[in-house]
DNA sequence: CTAACTGTACCGTCTGGACGGTAATGTCAA
DNA sequence: TTGACATTACCGTCCAGACGGTACAGTTAG
């Protein structure tokens, strides 16, 4: 459904991004956009017949670039413990790098909340697999809960956290792949 | 700072949270959140002249009471895990009710993120107060971040987490309370 | 010829905010 | 006690600008 369109597209949907985190979220307009993208609004309009097609296509990029990295990261035949390792990884790098909040995300939540619901869907979905895939239910949870606390710190723009913070955080999580569960009930 | 008026500057600011809410946080206008209010516009402007201050009044006391209902939770001259205590007890109990999600924070974040750097900034204060008063920085670090990541389910509206979870969670972060550290470096 | 635009001109709606007015209450000097 | 004035707490109206979206004629590359 969603084409591989190498420029225009992409074009619009990047600068909607930047734009959101450089004028702020609530100065996501068509027309700010498709100044910033190079584009007519006229043009922007073609490719993305209503902001709400915008923002959508802001959504559906989102999740699909990150089911990608993950599937590029887990290679075939590997347990299941692999997509918790590469979960982690995957996570700690965008934060850890100068890599600018999703800002964006803000302007869909404004603008509509359900537009948020595909990405609930797609995290539901991935918790599950991260859960079955784990001898330790609370540990699992505890990753998952700790993984989106940094990212939310990160989507609010707070810095409480240092680098060697979050690398502390990266290799506790990392250490507790490798042992036996404690007192796993059910 | 701020005066204790009883009925229309708490019934506005309680109006605007509920719009948000019900609306959706793009919707916070000054003229639904006076009508919700059941003042007039000019009324409303009597009491936040801009919408700005309406704003920041939303946060000025989200901070005051949550840092209100947390001192009233820790008596004077308990221990620094006293803390951790509550901020666990208080934060998994307005998570478990039925209590709304504070969404006029994206109504604030789409306006302007600088709204939120007192929310930040308290925060960090909290985070610090927090890791000074455990022996184990890994664990804290762990017990806010799960936390926090909680709260960023719940203002997404994401329900991943079942109550039993919730529970499960709970649990592990006041068992881990009462445990020896394990290799806390430095 | 067609897809992919550009540019311009609009339109209706909503929004923050300014403004003037007003009723009630309080203050205080003569 | 009373009259003059000040403050508080609003109400109702108005407006300029921003916004999403439409319409359409023209242009350019494959």
């Amino acid at each position: 459904m969603s084409g591989n369109r190498p420029s225009s597209r992409s074009r619009i949907l990047a600068a909607a991004a930047a734009l959101a985190r450089d004028a702020g979220p609530g100065r996501l307009s068509l027309d700010a956009v498709a100044a910033r993208a190079g584009v007519s609004k006229g043009g922007l309009l073609y490719h993305f017949p209503s902001k709400a097609a915008l923002m959508a296509g802001l959504v559906e990029d989102y999740i699909a670039e990150f089911e990608a990295k993950l599937d590029s990261a887990i290679t075939e035949g590997d347990t299941e413990e692999a997509l918790m390792k590469a979960y982690i990884a995957l996570s700690l790098k965008s934060l850890d790098e100068k890599q600018p909040p999703a800002s964006w995300i803000f302007s869909a939540m404004a603008e509509d909340p359900d537009f948020l619901k595909p990405v609930n869907e797609f995290r539901r979905k991935l918790l599950q697999r991260l859960l079955s895939g784990s001898a330790d239910r609370t540990k699992a949870l505890m990753a998952y809960l700790a993984i989106e606390g940094m990212h939310s710190l990160k989507l609010f723009g707070s810095d409480q956290l240092s680098g060697e913070d979050r690398d502390m955080i990266e290799d506790h999580l990392l250490s507790q792949l490798n042992e036996q569960p404690t007192s796993s009930r059910q």
